[in-house]
DNA sequence: CTAGAACCTGACGTAGACGTCAGATTCAAG
DNA sequence: CTTGAATCTGACGTCTACGTCAGGTTCTAG
C-alpha cells in the first residue's frame, strides 16, 4: 500500500510515517519511482511504534527495542534495557493511579460539597464570593 | 523558607520554581525585598503540582484544577473537567498496563530464547543456528 | 493529453517545561 | 565593611514528535 494508505488505517499523519522512516523505526520499498510502498504487516508495525511512544519510550530507544519486541530475541543488554523500561513504565503506572485516585476522591468530595452546601452559588461567577 | 529550601525539599530546581510562579501556580510573598518566601505548605503544594504534570496535565489545566483539587469545591463546569482528566488518566493507565504486559512476554520469551536456544550466540552474531 | 490528487524532498515552525547564561542585587557571616 | 553565597530579572537555548509551507514530480481518471 501507499503512503496515504497507511496513514489511513492506523490514524497517524503522512508526515508521521516519513519520520518514522527517519528514525529507522519504518521501511519502505521503493518501486522504481520515488514512492514508498509498504507491506500490509506495516499497518501493525505502526501500531506498536504508536504504543511504545505512548509509552514514553523514545525514537530511539524504540529502534534499540523494537526488533526485540517483533521477535522476542535479546542480547542481554536489550534485556537488561527492556526490563528497565518496564519497570519505569510501573512506576509511571503506579503514580498514575494515585493520581487518578485522588482526583476520583476530589470528585466525590466536591460534588457532595456541590449538592449539600452552597450549590448554586458557584454556577455564577468563577470570582470567591467570600467567606 | 526560601526558594533553594524549597527547591530541596521538594526536589524541583529553583527554575522550576519560578516558572510555577509565572504559571500561576504558586505564589511567594515578598517580605520588603525581592526575594521569595514560601510558608511549609508550599512543599505538599509544589509536590502536588509535580504529580499532576507528571500525570499529563499542562500548566493551564493545573491553574484551573489545582483550587478544586485543594479546596473540594467546583463548579459544574470545572467538575466536568476534573471527570474528564480522570478519564483520561484513566485510558492512559490501560494502555501503559497493555503495553507494560507486552514488554513482560517479551522479556519472558527472550530469556528463555537465551536459555534454550542460541545462548551466548546472540552476543556475537543476530544469525539463527538452526533448527 | 490534461487536470487534479497524491506523493516527493527539504526546511522552518510549534509547544511545553524547563536549562542555562549574563549582569545586577541582596543576604549572611566574619 | 567586605566577601562569597543565594537570589533576582530577562532572555535565549534545548529536546521531541511532529505540523506546515514551498516548489517540484508522479500517478490516476476521464
Amino acid at each position: 500500500m501507499r503512503i496515504g494508505e497507511l496513514a489511513a488505517r492506523t490514524g497517524v499523519s503522512v508526515r508521521a510515517l516519513r519520520y518514522y522512516e527517519q528514525q529507522n523505526l519504518l521501511t519502505a520499498e521503493r518501486g522504481s519511482s520515488s514512492h514508498r510502498r509498504y507491506p500490509p504487516s506495516a499497518v501493525d508495525r505502526v501500531q506498536l511504534i504508536q504504543q511504545l511512544y505512548q509509552a514514553g519510550l523514545t525514537s530511539r530507544t524504540i529502534v534499540d527495542l523494537l526488533p526485540c519486541v517483533v521477535d522476542d530475541r535479546a542480547t542481554p543488554a536489550l534485556l537488561d534495557q527492556l526490563t528497565a523500561e518496564r519497570d519505569r513504565i510501573g512506576r509511571h503506572i503506579a503514580d498514575l493511579t494515585r493520581t487518578r485516585d485522588r482526583l476520583d476522591t476530589v470528585i466525590a468530595n466536591a460534588t457532595r460539597n456541590m449538592l449539600t452546601g452552597a450549590a448554586c452559588r458557584d454556577a455564577g461567577a468563577p470570582g470567591p464570593a467570600g467567606s
